[in-house]
DNA sequence: CCGACATGCAACAAATCGGTTGCACATTAC
DNA sequence: GTAATGTGCAACCGATTTGTTGCATGTCGG
């Protein structure tokens, strides 16, 4: 499920990109640290797919996991949330301050608008 | 292509969720509004490609798009990225809370197993 | 009018996503 | 030890995403 391990801003977005996942989050914000199976008590799907949800969380960086005996615990990473915050901050509240930009992105200068394609 | 009309959180995000988008963001930030054979300069994809990201980026309220002459020229809207970054403040914990926890994931004393369900 | 430019529309195609189910394995409670 | 409980793995499915190409239509400048 999307293994890019690149952990890109895009990624970030992206993993906050769905319901339920973004569900997830805010449990994991509120309740503290939990399992897979507690996350999928009133969740709306099964606990395998609370399951890939958590692995896209965690690929983007947003959760972690520990193992604590027979289950295993998933615990938000604020840290994370504040590069979404602080790339939202830059692009949106405006001021020309440098931003950090997705590495990797296509950036090019105005090309001429001369040629084909 | 995701025709929800909902507007929802996720849509934002989501929509935010792709390195073409979100270059096609933040290339509208910097240079205002261009039609999408401008954006398609540039850009690793075809212009086809880019206006499908514009209107999933307008689908999500983040883009307005006018008509002018014989090109459409697609602007930012700032106050929808307001909105992404209120919901990041509200659930990146910032406050009181210390965000400066050095590794620790769990924040659960013992585990207590207990029976639940 | 003509030609270049810009957009609009539609049909594909391939990859990814979000979800399920079934079952094996590990750990804990009793 | 045995039964619960929690997890891990893999196959499979349908829908959506992301991209392409080809062509038609609209608009502007000589």
């Amino acid at each position: 499920m999307s293994r890019r391990a690149e952990r890109t801003i895009a990624d970030l977005f992206f993993a906050l990109g769905d319901d339920t996942r973004l569900s997830v989050v805010t449990r994991l914000r509120a309740g503290g640290a939990l399992s897979a199976t507690a996350l999928s008590y009133g969740a709306k799907v099964s606990r395998q797919a609370i399951v890939k949800h958590l692995q896209v969380l965690e690929g983007a960086g947003l959760v972690t996991h520990e193992r604590r005996g027979r289950e295993v615990l998933y615990a938000l990473d604020a840290r994370r949330l504040e590069e979404a915050r602080a790339f939202l901050d830059a692009i949106s509240a405006g001021r020309d301050r440098a931003i950090a930009r997705p590495r990797g992105l296509v950036e090019e200068p105005p090309p001429r608008p001369r040629g084909r394609r």
